[in-house]
DNA sequence: CTGAAAGCGCTTACAG
DNA sequence: CTGAAAGCGCTTACAG
């Protein structure tokens, strides 16, 4: 900026009020400026500007991985975002890459929202955070009272289950989520309150505890195979982990789904593609990041009236991995 | 961190000297501030560090959109920075969803690269960039000498076109990408190529001139289809446009691959999803983004010491859009 | 209409 | 071992 300044023969406060259009400058000066911008390519940096500025029209973003939900959710952001005025930094830690680290939306959040961002949208946050700007949570932490936006996670869970229920199962296994966040303990509700609707006992012996990590299900999935009383059905609380019952299913040389049915949830793109294709409740990732996006930028302006917390509907996609018991479960 | 020198009774000197763990600091300081650190929840702001040092260890990245291809060019971006040290910026303009405008890349990288980034990672750029830190390209401008990574566009195209001919195919039509690079032309080669070394002539009124917007291939899409003597064949530029022709085959009542054959280009995951699949060319996006990665890492650190244009290859994925022509192409 | 000066939140020689 | 001061690249009252 001082380079341009310089050229133009002017002060960097005059180069400055020609860069933001701001009144009050000769139109010969503006000329002058401008040339040596051009000349020079001249771009100001965000990084001084937003140190200076309260308001920066930039949002931020920030997850803890970058898999296919995020990939999704990342597209409805932008959609929402387009034409909107505000740009989009997402900030990503390289540490964190596919597993959990106490406080880091926190963190980050921190980091970003200390001048360059007006507010923030967290992805599956691990806590309640705490922030001067507005921030909003995708898939909030049990309990919160913050902005957010989820999916109706009951509802899912509960059709997910009354629909293997019409299959005629009643062994069904549940490999729960991250147990802090809301959207785990809602599907797990779903499971216990469809089974209990369905004068089924739940049985904790059929109820696992993973945390969304696909790797988490691993080992669970193989627990519940493994017994002498397989369930016939197992219910997983993500797509990810879903995926991994069934490649233990295939291991251990259950067929699927006639040995064993399978239901996910998530509907991620992946779920279509696997062989038999994943059975699953479908949250549209995609809304989510929209809806998300839509209530920050209403709060960076202070224009949002409706309710601070989006539950969006969800809907059972049916494939090939669920199919009526036989009465021999064991291969 | 002013307040956190006020609360431990120090200057934000030495503040800053414990945050960054520097040595020459009393052990009993040192547990002084990081006390008052606790206290205060204080994180250091990523935008005053960056103003005031040289080196942030932070990558950044732009691209034009976030649809599926930039999507997967970040995970494998984000699987390679895994545990690195280098954070990872990502800038979106929401002005630029999904619409070229000239010379964005350069407006964002030099607005990043004054001093938040180390270098950058520029996915399908306008035009050639200029920049004080690294800069890599992924599938860069034509005759472009600057770091970059790249497919085999033109073996996965001529292997493409190959496919269709050795089906029986000869009138082959084509849907180009955007001009300016190498990819589009080198994909227009592969397809000049395998015709002409098939004896077949190449008829220009058979090609049409896309963008690699999906958009940009309906209306050239129906005309090569309303013409008199249709292709019995389409080999699209991108599976985006490959997309759109089979929307249009299917609007003007051409089956495929009955009547016509549609061949495209990246294996984006929607390709294996539409009815048919799409045959396509593979090109990993996931290797473009972890090698354009692993390259900007090493340059930035001063350690590259391969070639600084990675070509990758790519590989024909048969699905059920292409099949041998009937004798009446017309429905 | 334009400039000198202060300050955003940090880091880093330079003194002490 | 610690602090006062300068400065990174901007913006914005405050004068003139």
């Amino acid at each position: 900026m001082s380079d341009v300044a310089r050229a133009a023969g002017v002060s960097t406060a005059t180069v400055s009020r020609v860069v933001n259009g701001h009144y009050g400058v000769s139109a010969r000066t503006v000329a002058q400026v401008r040339s040596a911008i051009e000349q020079l390519g001249y771009e100001s940096s965000l990084v001084a500007t937003s140190l200076r500025r309260s308001r920066t029209n930039v949002l931020g973003l920030v997850a803890h991985s970058f898999q296919s939900y995020t990939a999704e959710v990342l597209k409805g952001v932008m959609k929402a975002l387009s034409r909107s005025g505000f740009d989009l930094i997402i900030y990503a830690n390289s540490d964190l890459y596919g597993s959990y680290s106490e406080g880091w939306e926190q963190r980050h959040l921190t980091r970003l929202s200390g001048t360059l961002t007006d507010g923030c949208i967290v992805v599956t946050p691990w806590g309640e955070v705490r922030s001067r700007t507005p921030v909003v949570a995708i898939d909030p932490v049990r309990g919160s009272t913050a902005p957010s936006v989820t999916a109706d996670n009951l509802a899912g869970a509960t059709t997910a289950v009354e629909h293997l229920l019409s299959l005629g199962h009643r062994r069904i296994g549940f490999i729960a989520g991250r147990d802090s966040l809301a959207s785990a303990w809602s599907r797990e509700e779903g499971y216990r309150a469809a089974l209990t609707n369905a004068g089924v006992p739940v049985d904790p012996t059929l109820i696992g505890r993973g945390d969304f990590n696909p790797e988490s299900a691993t080992p669970l999935a193989r627990v519940l195979l493994q017994r002498p009383d397989p369930p016939s059905a197992i219910f997983a609380a993500s797509d990810g982990m879903a995926l991994k019952v069934l490649e233990v299913a295939r291991e251990l040389g259950f067929s699927v789904p006639g040995d064993l049915s399978v239901v996910g949830f998530d509907n991620i793109p992946e779920s279509a593609l696997t062989e038999p294709g994943l059975t699953t409740v479908d949250q549209s990732m995609y809304q989510l990041g929209y809806e998300a996006a839509r209530m920050l930028k209403s709060l960076v302006t202070g224009e949002w009236d409706e309710p601070r917390q989006i539950v969006l509907p969800t809907s059972l996609v049916v494939r090939s991995s669920t199919a009526p018991p036989t009465s021999a479960a064991r291969p």
